[in-house]
DNA sequence: CGATAAGCGAGACGGTACGTCTGGTCTTATC
DNA sequence: GATAAGACCAGACGTACCGTCTCGCTTATCG
């Protein structure tokens, strides 16, 4: 969202935020994330398209903002274990995936490279946001005693947010197992770590 | 690849389905996923548009045909485990993955939503190429004994590739230890789909 | 020229009008008719093909436009007879013409017949602008007497044209005496509409 | 038509030549000119583009083979006076234009403007044939003594054909009045080549 | 309070890619 | 060597979309 200069001047309204966020995705919803135009989303908010541009750089930025941007991700409640908050921290990925449509995670994933200001904004937002949870939970595993020395956050990541995605985006798996695929991941993920902190392998 | 009426005229030459498939790796190589075009293709490959949309009904279907269809896979010989079966699929993804560019596969991915013939194309050659090998692992395991009961293939895919794909494609992992993750990939999963069939959690 | 819808959003800029008239022209002298592509004439203008196609539904629309749309026609001065005045018309007939290259105006007589709408323009502009100045002259020879009875416009339409198109277009007459020839054609037209006229053939 | 190499190998089968010629006619009656296509032509006569290409230069060759070449025209048989003549010539081009469908006079007539090869075969068989009755009939008149001296073929010839052609072509006339048409042209042209010829004006 | 600054809807602008279509040539196998 | 079928190169067509710009207007703040 480019910086809004204070002061002079009128103000933006708050109705064509919410106009924008709204048309994004019935639009979205409707034609898909490869059938979205500007002119269609801009045209269904009663919307000027300069509007649509003085807030967001690039239609997958708007995409963004629409749909991923305010993705909320919680830490989760000390757990018992190590693999109990890591069961916890994949069901929140998945409850945090799920809640955008898969062909926008798709879209925007692929809309990344190519561009690094989308990236940029991806990792901060995402990447960043997830990692943090992780690193928390892995500290407290350390706390524990469980793990010995600290593991590095992009494995444990991929480990647990892959299977997520795969089951979601690439398998095409069944929507209403998708806390049993969550659960396994985090399983999987904590008996793998375990198994490399403890080095017996 | 449209059918093609077998016997009359003049037959296809093979000089051009080269051409295209080398020019076609080039302006993905030089451009990018999002930068190619097919005018350019078709002007790197000495060709006319209508040679190329003869042979590929959509700009997708020709870069899937290029980059991704003849990605092989081979079955891993009879390891010794259902774990140490597992690692080495794993490990057969991250490099059959690892042969074509990220922006690519993420681009296709992005596509298949919103164009069913591509979906299904990707369907057939990936996710059945895949799957089919990994059924053999797991068939393996039942005669071993490791497995009590059969597994849901998807599940296991979804373990195996999850993490694979995060690393190369989400978490932007170092490319020089994807083998370390594929190897956690697979014992992840082997423990995760055991601890499953053993029932006791 | 499809129509404008007024007042609301940013109004068609001249410049870009003019442009295209130019480009078009300039264009047309340097392939002619044949040779001409939306894209050259975009190019040359520097403008977009959609600011083209915004203005005319087709090429031969933008062609129309910018050479024969506006070619005037001026009603000759009254006469001293129907002769002189035919004579007078024909010349601005000849005179008209001769603005517009020839294998243009072959072109577009050629691309009226499967197009309706240029049909239409054409008529309109063209026939019916002659036939007005043609209707004129024919009338004042009503009121000088000598002509009895009101004549088809059509028949001489065809006679006054006819000469003046085949020598420019179809016998590729010496240019320096289409005004000759245009003479003749008048006078001939004349003594045959009086003939006709006063019944005695 | 490109010449035929005599002796060996298999004769060209005239079969071929005739369901060209009927296919192109075809053709041209069902999308006319703009729309003819040498594939729909060559599906029509069950016919490889091949064979047609190897009789006729480009497309437009082709038409013009199939419509306009055989046009007869036979010199009017000698008339009571110039006049007379004139008018016998008239309809005389009159019939023989009507034998070619409107669009496809039109679009030859377009096409000869860049194509020199159409342009010549289209002098050599019409201008030529037309003028060659032309000088004939002039020459009578001389003999006559109507005529002091030789008059232009071209001007007589524009003179004659123009009102025709702009009749059928342009002003888009009754088929029907086609011949009255033809009548006034001849003694339109008459009465101003007899006046030139005196000299009187 | 009047000037200034920025917002607004509408829609034109330059640029560029798409997928289709055609013309004229070339290449098979068959006659 | 002619034939039917059809692939080949080249390139124009008209459409669609992106991100920017311009119009006439409205709405706030600042002097």
């Amino acid at each position: 969202v480019p910086e809004v200069s204070k002061g002079a001047g009128r103000p933006r309204e708050e109705k064509v935020d919410e106009a924008i966020v709204r048309a994004t995705r019935a639009v979205l919803a409707e034609r898909g994330y490869a059938g979205l135009t500007v002119d269609a989303v801009a045209a269904a908010a009663g919307v000027g398209k300069a509007a649509i541009y003085r807030r967001h750089a690039t239609k997958q930025e708007m995409i963004f903002a629409a749909t991923v941007h305010d993705l909320a991700l919680e830490a989760p409640s000390d757990g018992a274990s190590l693999a109990a908050d890591l069961v916890a921290v994949a069901e929140g990925f998945a409850e945090q995936l799920g809640r955008a449509p898969a062909d926008v995670l798709a879209g925007l994933l692929a809309d990344i490279y190519g561009d690094p200001a989308l990236a940029e904004r991806f990792a901060a937002t995402f990447l960043v946001r997830q990692q943090a949870v992780l690193e928390e939970v892995l500290d407290r595993a350390v706390g524990r005693n469980e793990l010995a020395q600290p593991v590095d956050v992009r494995v444990a990541h991929a480990l647990l947010l892959g299977p997520v995605f795969a089951w979601m985006l690439i398998v095409d798996g069944d929507p209403d197992r998708t806390g049993v695929l969550a659960r396994l991941a985090g399983e999987a993920a904590a008996s793998a770590l375990l198994g490399t902190g403890r080095g017996d392998r």
